[in-house]
DNA sequence: AACATATGTTCGCAATGCGAACTTTTCTGA
DNA sequence: TCAGAAAAGTTCGCATTGCGAACATATGTT
């Protein structure tokens, strides 16, 4: 059982009993098979008595089910979860998150999918810097040389990667940019091994950017959140120490919100 | 705001305050934009000190967030929720469900999914009566003269089913087996318009049944229920109108369990 | 049937959560 | 920028709510 935060507990501004009801949910969220009363006292650490009031009013409030001896959970948690993750996009959820990570670099923090040969922006947090490459929800780039599009590419099944590489249109943009077609697909190779990309002004001179994937409960990559910076702010090395780890921290906190 | 079963509220045995926390939890998943602390105290009925400390409370044990004065769920339900249905299968949880609808009728009540041409019962409930089909997890039956098939081939694409109607096996069993392909893809056509099948005397002599499809989240076909009878008890209308409607409302129930 | 175990019930009581009133902060419009 | 309105935060007396111990009943096991 997860302790609340410990200067709210005896505070007058929490209500315990919510709390305990709470974990007593919980605790037969790990039990689908079923709980005793006396086994929830014992596990809740409540008297028998403790208990079964919570367990009772989660009966009757519909959060559990009672069949002879055994509580379990009932799907109203489900019918809840789903009414709430129904409201709103996952973008929507995602956009505190990456407002954290762009306030916290001064700098944007943008998301984006895999549409044919482009990344498509999905979600923007602008930076306080002005970056020459105006971007928006909606805004295509090619994928091959953009941080976001190399961590997404590296997400395809062999044969689609492979496909991509054979056909994709690719462009000389700086003077930096890959367009070895076995270079490319070896970044890519890279990407997937690190669980990262870096594009080092591919792009445009002057940018530089970092991306991670975002993936599904299946561990499909369905998306990709990324920090754009001026090449004159961050190293490629400052990137990677400073940045990755903030990123993928934000890329946990998003995925939490996929449900399978 | 749903209000609990009269009966528990004034008792000794429920817990007010954790139904109000669970109420004010299910306010924040109709807002997933978030809710101000006076939003929250209007809509749950509270006084702006409960609501706060309903609130708060939420937030210290990871329920929700606070971002300057909005409130919002954070997606530790999702958490738990997910905790709880990848502890057990779906036909653990269904088989409270389906016991449920055997035991109003006596008769057996199963699951099945499609693999290649057959159904696979993937849970069975028995009756108290013997029926001389001898089922259990595992067994194969030919989807074209089950119920369970009929509503599981009424859910595949339409290539798809194209290809079975060409290539099935089809055999007859019984005199009532329909064996034409053009038939049987008109009996596919009504399941699928109806939303259930009889399959009368099909597959056995004597035999009886009635399925429903059990569909995602998306809405598409992943399983079916039946109830298997023996054909001297119930008519194919008393079917339609006394079994039908149990089984629809087991359909929705077992479909609760489906997150997406 | 006897016994052990688990659950249900009761009720005195104290602690928990209540809300009203006051204070502080934030927002809005001129 | 300032004044006023609105919203949120804080305090604390108090009553009601939830507590647990003890007893009663039901269920399971040998």
């Amino acid at each position: 059982m997860e302790a609340a935060a410990d200067d709210d507990v005896g505070s007058r501004d929490h209500v315990g009993s919510l709390e305990r009801g709470l974990a007593v949910m919980e605790i037969l969220a790990h039990h689908p098979e079923g709980m005793t009363l006396t086994e929830m006292a014992e596990e809740a650490g409540l008297t028998r008595a403790g208990a079964r009031r919570f367990l009772l009013t989660l009966a009757a409030t519909g959060y559990a089910t009672q069949s002879g001896r055994l509580f379990s959970l009932s799907p109203r948690l489900l019918t809840v979860a789903r009414t709430w993750l129904g409201g709103a996009s996952l973008w929507t959820f995602a956009a505190p998150i990456m407002r954290e990570v762009a306030a916290k670099f001064d700098e944007a923090c943008n998301a984006a999918v895999l549409s044919g040969e482009d990344v498509v922006y999905v979600a923007r947090i602008p930076g306080r810097r002005i970056l020459s490459v105006a971007l928006d929800v909606g805004t295509r780039l090619p994928a091959y040389c953009t941080s976001m599009g190399r961590v997404l590419l590296s997400g395809l099944p062999a044969d689609e990667l492979k496909t991509f590489l054979a056909d994709a249109t690719i462009e000389r943009r700086t003077p930096k940019t890959i367009i070895g077609r076995a270079a490319l697909g070896k970044a890519i190779d890279k990407a997937r091994a690190d669980g990262f990309a870096i594009v080092d002004e591919e792009l445009e001179l002057g940018l530089r950017s970092i991306a991670v994937p975002i993936a599904d409960r299946a561990g499909r990559t369905v998306a990709a959140i990324n920090l754009s910076t001026q090449s004159a702010r961050f190293s490629v090395e400052a990137m990677e120490r400073d940045i990755l780890p903030v990123l993928r921290r934000a890329k946990e906190r998003v995925e939490e919100f996929f449900f399978v």
